[in-house]
Parts: C-alpha cells; sequence; structure tokens
DNA sequence: ACTCTTACGAGT
DNA sequence: CTCGTAAGAGTA
C-alpha cells in the first residue's frame, strides 16, 4: 500500500547552484540518503540534507520522484564534511555532495536510453572499431567509452566479449586473523626497535604519546631518512587498536610501490584509491571503508573524501605537493581536507615531507603543528653541490664541458648520473627558419612543442596537436625547426654521444603507467652504470643509489615565473631532486647550470638544507605581507572573448563592497591568459583574517545568483588558497 | 548544468 | 509569415 507523501525534505541537487531545494516525500528518510528529483523538466541526482516542519512559501512543492536505498548511502560525518567543503570553498551545496559520493553511484548522471552496445556507432578518426578486435590500452579505452554511452556495466560488456573484469585487490576480513598474528609480537615501540632506527624510534615513540592531543604533526624528514617506516609503525599500531588508517599520497605513480611496501610490512593486504581504477572497484573499496571491512587505504587526492566507520590516523605523504589541490569543480585541498577530517574525527594526523610547503613550516613555529626533524641516515655520504656558470663555458645539446667531463668521469668508474631537466618532448618550441617566428598553440597563450614517435606539434596545456608539416602563423611558410631542448630531444644526443651506455628516460611520455615505472625502476636498482634522465617525476620517484652525480641541467628554469610560489617550488623540486642520488658511502656530487651564477637561491642551495632555504623564503614572504602572512582567495572567469571576462569582473569588482581589511588585485589576466580557446581573468583578494574574506566570497555569490545577467558561454568560479593563477 | 521561453533576422 | 539560432530565466 502507497504511504503518503507525508514529510518535507531539503535536498542538495547535483546542479551547480548555491541553494538547496524543498521537496514532499515519505516520512522516515535520513540525511545523507540519495534522493531523485523532479527539477524543472528533468529528473535530478540528489542528497537528502535535512528534514522540514514547514515548507518554504512561494515555491510549487513536488514530491521525491525515487529513493533507491534503504539507509543512507552517505555516513553522518561525510555529510558534515560536504557541508564544510561547500562553505570554506564556496561551492554550490549539490557539487559538494555529489563530489562525496563515489562517481559510480552519483544516481543523478544523465543516462542515455540505449541499453545495448550494438545500437552505438563509435567511429573514432571515422572508422567503426569493433572493440572484440582491439587488444590492450586501446581495448581498455574503448571499453570506458562504451561503459559510459551504453549504461552497461563491465560484467555485461564481458559478457559481449569485451574486457575483462577487474581484479579484487581488496583485504577483506583478514583482520582479526592478523591481529592475533600481531600478538605474538611485542610491545609496539620495542617492536620497532627491532627494525627501526633510534632516531626513528624516539620519534615513533613521540608520535604515540601525541595521539591524545588535538595537534597535527609535521615530519620533516629528509628523502632517504626512512618516513615510510615510522609511517607503517605508526599505522601498525592504530591497526591492532582496530581503528582505520588513511595515507595520502600525491600521485597514483607512487602508489603501487607503496602499496606494496606497507602490505609486505604489515603482513596483510592493503587497498588502494586512485583514478586509475574503474568507478566499480573505486565503490567496492568506498563500501567496505565505510562498513569497517578495509582497516588501511592508500589513495591520492579524492581518497580524502572517503567514509570511514572508525578513522584512527591520517598520514599526508609529501604534504607540500601541488597535486593535492583540485584544479576544477571544487577546488579543495586534500591536505587542508584531511586537517579539517583528522579534527572532526578526533584522530592524530601526521604530515610528512623533505620539503614542507611554507603554510606547514609556519604553523609549526606558530606551534599550531607539532614539528619533529628525522635526518638522514648515517651509513649515507654527504653531497657536494656546486654551479657552473653557463656564461663561462661551452655548451653543447644542454651539457656544459665541465658537467661532460663530470660525467665521463663517473661512468667510468661504474657509477649512475643522472640529468634533470625538467621540460619533456624533442624541444620545448618551433622556430621558423624563414623569419623567426617561434609558434604558439592557437587555443593557449603558450608555445608549441615539439615530439617524434610519432613526429608531432604538441601543446602541453589544451591537448592541441598536429602532424608536421605546419605552416608559420606569422608568414606560412612551412619551414619551422625545434628549438631548444626536451628530455626526448637530450635523450637522442646522449644515445650518440655515450652509444654505449644504458639511457634510461623518465618523463609522463616514457613512463605511461606503473609497470613502466617497476620496470624501469628495477633495471636503475640492479646498479648497473648509465645515465638517468627525466622531469620533475624523477624528484617524485625513487631513491637510486647508485647515482654519484646529478646534473640540473637549467637550474634558472623556475626562477622567472611570476607566481609568488616560484622560489619555493624551486626549492622544493632542487632539494628533492638532489635526495634522489648520493646514499650508500660514496660521495655524490650535484652540479647546477646557471646563467645566474649570482642568484641568491641557488647560492643558498649550495650551502643550506631545506629548512634554511625555507626560512629565508618565509621572511621575503613576510615582507611581501604573502601566504602564510596573508590569506588569498580569487575570483576566476574564463570566456572566449576577453572583454566579456573581463567586463563580468569588473562589475563584481564594482559592486562587491571590500571591507577595510581585505585588498583587492585586478581583474588581471590569468598567467596563461588564453587556454584551450577560452580567455581567463582574474579577480585577486587578500586578507589577514580569513573571515572578512569569506564574507566577501559570499557576498560575490549572493550577487552573481541573484539577479547580475552572466553572459552564455561564460564560466565563472571561486578559488579559495589558490596554487595556480 | 540544462532546458524551456522569448526575441529577432533571413528566407519563402 | 515561419523556421532557426541566440540570449535569458528558472529550477522547490
Amino acid at each position: 500500500m502507497d504511504v503518503p507523501d507525508s514529510a518535507l525534505y531539503s535536498v542538495a541537487v547535483f546542479c551547480p547552484l548555491h541553494q538547496t531545494f524543498t521537496y514532499s516525500g515519505p516520512s522516515g528518510l535520513q540525511r545523507g540518503q540519495r534522493v531523485r528529483v523532479p527539477f524543472g523538466s528533468r529528473q535530478l541526482g540528489g542528497v537528502i540534507t535535512d528534514t522540514l516542519a514547514l515548507a518554504p512559501e512561494g515555491i510549487r512543492l513536488r514530491a521525491l520522484t525515487d529513493v533507491p536505498d534503504e539507509h543512507p548511502m552517505l555516513p553522518a560525518d561525510n555529510c558534515a564534511l560536504a557541508e564544510w567543503l561547500a562553505r570554506y570553498y564556496h561551492a554550490p551545496i549539490g557539487e559538494a555532495y555529489e563530489l562525496c559520493l563515489p562517481a559510480a553511484a552519483r544516481p543523478g548522471l544523465a543516462l542515455p536510453a540505449a541499453r545495448t552496445i550494438r545500437h552505438l556507432s563509435l567511429t573514432p578518426r571515422g572508422r567503426a572499431l569493433d572493440p572484440t578486435q582491439l587488444r590492450g590500452s586501446k581495448q581498455q579505452t574503448l571499453v570506458r567509452l562504451l561503459q559510459q554511452h551504453s549504461q552497461l556495466t563491465r560484467e555485461e560488456l564481458k559478457q559481449e566479449g569485451i574486457g575483462k573484469p577487474t581484479a579484487d585487490t581488496l583485504c577483506r576480513e583478514e583482520l582479526a586473523q592478523w591481529t592475533e598474528q600481531q600478538a605474538s609480537r611485542p610491545e609496539p615501540a620495542r617492536a620497532s626497535a627491532l627494525t627501526l632506527s633510534p632516531a626513528q624510534n624516539q620519534l615513533l615513540i613521540e608520535f604515540l604519546n601525541a595521539e591524545s592531543n588535538s595537534t597535527p604533526q609535521l615530519l620533516l624528514g629528509a628523502t632517504g631518512s626512512g618516513k615510510t617506516e615510522l609511517y607503517i609503525e605508526w599505522a601498525r599500531t592504530i591497526l591492532l587498536q582496530g581503528r582505520q588508517c588513511l595515507i595520502l599520497l600525491p600521485e597514483i605513480g607512487l602508489t603501487p610501490q607503496m602499496v606494496s611496501r606497507f602490505s609486505q610490512r604489515l603482513g596483510m593486504t592493503t587497498a588502494q584509491l586512485h583514478s586509475g581504477m574503474t568507478d566499480t572497484a573505486r565503490l567496492r573499496v568506498w563500501q567496505d571503508l565505510a562498513h569497517n571491512r578495509i582497516p588501511l587505504v592508500l589513495g591520492t587526492r579524492s581518497a580524502v573524501l572517503a567514509p570511514f566507520a572508525d578513522l584512527g590516523l591520517i598520514i599526508v605523504d609529501e604534504e607540500h605537493d601541488g597535486s593535492y589541490k583540485q584544479q576544477d569543480g571544487v577546488r579543495y585541498h586534500a591536505r587542508d581536507v584531511a586537517l579539517w577530517r583528522a579534527r572532526q574525527a578526533g584522530c592524530p594526523i601526521l604530515l610528512g615531507s623533505a620539503t614542507p610547503a611554507l603554510e606547514s613550516l609556519q604553523n609549526a613555529r606558530e606551534r599550531r603543528y607539532q614539528r619533529h626533524d628525522l635526518p638522514r641516515r648515517e651509513d649515507q655520504g654527504d653531497v657536494a653541490r656546486s654551479l657552473i656558470d653557463l656564461n663561462r663555458h661551452a655548451v653543447a645539446h644542454g651539457l656544459s664541458t665541465p658537467l661532460v667531463t663530470r660525467m665521463d668521469e663517473h661512468l667510468q668508474q661504474g657509477r649512475q648520473v643522472m640529468l634533470f631537466l625538467n621540460r619533456r618532448g624533442i624541444a620545448p618550441s618551433m622556430i621558423c627558419d624563414a623569419c623567426g617566428t617561434i609558434q604558439h598553440c592557437p587555443n593557449c597563450s603558450a608555445y608549441v612543442t615539439y615530439h617524434e614517435n610519432p613526429a608531432r606539434l604538441l601543446c602541453h596545456h589544451c591537448g592541441w596537436s598536429h602532424r608536421p608539416p605546419y605552416p608559420c602563423e606569422h608568414c606560412a611558410e612551412t619551414r619551422l625547426v625545434p628549438l631548444g631542448l626536451g628530455t626526448a630531444g637530450l635523450e637522442q644526443y646522449l644515445r650518440q654521444r655515450w652509444p654505449d651506455t644504458a639511457i634510461w628516460r623518465i618523463d609522463r611520455d616514457s613512463i605511461r603507467n606503473p609497470e613502466d615505472w617497476a620496470r624501469v625502476n628495477s633495471d636503475i636498482q640492479a646498479g648497473q652504470s648509465g645515465i638517468l634522465l627525466g622531469t620533475q617525476m624523477l624528484a617524485k620517484g625513487h631513491d637510486y643509489p647508485n647515482v654519484t652525480l646529478t646534473g640540473i641541467l637549467d637550474a634558472d628554469s623556475g626562477l622567472f615565473s611570476a607566481d609568488f610560489r616560484a622560489f619555493e617550488r624551486t626549492a622544493q623540486l632542487l632539494t628533492q631532486v638532489s635526495g634522489r642520488a648520493g646514499r650508500r658511502r660514496a660521495r655524490a656530487e650535484i652540479l647546477l647550470q646557471t646563467r645566474l651564477p649570482e642568484h641568491p637561491l641557488l647560492n643558498r642551495f649550495l650551502t643550506s638544507d631545506y629548512a634554511n632555504l625555507a626560512s629565508h623564503l618565509l621572511e621575503e614572504r613576510q615582507q611581501a605581507d604573502m601566504p602564510p602572512f596573508s590569506h588569498l582567495a580569487l575570483l576566476r572567469a574564463d570566456h572566449p572573448d576577453e572583454t566579456t571576462a573581463l567586463a563580468f569582473l569588473s562589475d563584481l569588482s564594482r559592486i562587491l563592497p571590500l571591507p577595510p581589511e581585505v585588498t583587492a588585485v585586478g581583474p588581471v589576466p590569468a598567467l596563461m591568459s588564453r587556454r584551450a580557446g577560452h580567455y581567463r581573468m582574474l579577480w585577486l583578494l587578500k586578507s589577514t583574517r580569513r573571515a572578512p574574506l569569506h564574507q566577501v566570497l559570499d557576498s560575490a555569490v549572493l550577487t552573481v545568483s541573484n539577479g547580475m545577467k552572466i553572459p552564455g558561454k561564460l564560466s565563472w568560479g571561486i578559488d579559495v588558497d589558490p596554487i595556480e593563477f
């Protein structure tokens, strides 16, 4: 028998609006339950946020159309998380709730009517493709497309003969068994003294003591100091209490390696959450975490939004890493979300890095965090750093004569040499041989790069690509030649100059998946003499104990950016790259090629550790009244037409009253002023206290949603604590 | 975001 | 006078 719709609910509807909507529905529904609602002429998904006693006036009350689950899909903690995300990042409430659900559980996604792949005509490059005839990654891509377009599950597709089922990587009810095994181990802290160094053990005891207070712990652990072992041993004690651990990592590339280290040392299977998994696999982990069937998970950015039945510890590895910041939609920072979650769950949190963000170091200075330092292990040799003045030495193919001499010496001794060049491709730009014009991407304010295998002009910012020959944008002659040096170009030269030496290239083009990483890495670890070269992927990856010489080919490349964080990022990158090498006794050296041998940052880097560099940078930030000594937020507007984007922000800046503490800059063009055919403008807000900043952002949202006219094709948004301009 | 409504210009 | 694109408003 049908129950009449007797109750009223506030629903966060999955659409980009900054309000909830009221619906009638059967009584007894709870906050966090998924619903489907009529919205205009559409049916959209949403989540119940509240029960109401009476409806707002002047609305046409409509009834929920569907309640797919018996119980709330989002636990109370995660509803609170969604509300906080919407409030802090000034995101539409429905988008914040949608973000907190795994993709496979977002009922509002528009689903095409077609249920069978027979009705689909997928014709990439104009040719019809039969997925059963494809193999490997091509097939996977097609399977993903088919899934999106056909609404078929992976299993159903498999019945059609397409794709293979996902492997079950989860650890299910092993925990009781594991805990029993652990009982035979001695007391945790003492047990670790078997396996941990005295310094590590001391820190572990400090961490265990810190569990009772709510201060976040900051671990400044040099590369090679053994941060990971500490993570694992702290996690072990939490698991033994029967509570859950969340370990955040910046990159999907690092996850498999960490998963196997955790699994091995803990003696249990560990789960992972990252964007490389299928939606179904992620949904399964997500639900197992919510029901306490998984004790520990390693994951990238979005894992910080997962539900936990009994969260006991959060660890954020490489906490300074920019990939923790989401750059579209709800622009959250996973480290900051993690801090909020730890506070809410009342559990300890550890931020670890060899090169912490200046924000975190300042928080430690102000005693908001407790700082711990972990030095390198004693058996590891020291590193000598020096500059090579490129104004005084000949350079061929990016390598100065002194660097080549040192490379030959190290290679002859059977050592490995590492070359760092933060540009991929054959060349970072192309110049016209006829008129000298450097070529731009037709859609972005950026240079095109040149790649080979296959030969292509590429834009690294929008994905534009063109097969040569390509006419010059200025004179239309087809005489473009590569200009400058990228990692692929360097590799070509190295193979020619050192034909009998092993060469390993590590960048996004040569390392496409974790398997590639693992293969190249085990090759290098085998210890054979050779040269490895790569982009910043080198800084994020593994340790290379046999590398005794590191060459930074262009130490200046990070010093010219208009971004106020450029020096911080350069200091972090140089420190991380340097830290990869020089382990195990042998004295290692680092050579930085520069055209600015007097540059204070580079000179300080020669003699100082990161903490010392950072305190100088903090002083500069304080002088400039920039973060962490002030807070930033920005309003962005994108439009195909530059004046429209500008006009929108100018109007807003004229309308909105600014509290005295808030200063505004602009509107100004973004550092990359045009991207993918859209002009991007920014209006920058700065304040010493956060509250007045949020006040301005609130009134901006109010102004735009109530009555301010928005031109078509204009997309606008708010970025709180931005890291890109 | 999406879709339904209204506005205006070229074509019959 | 109708069809087609474009800008605008509203979603409970």
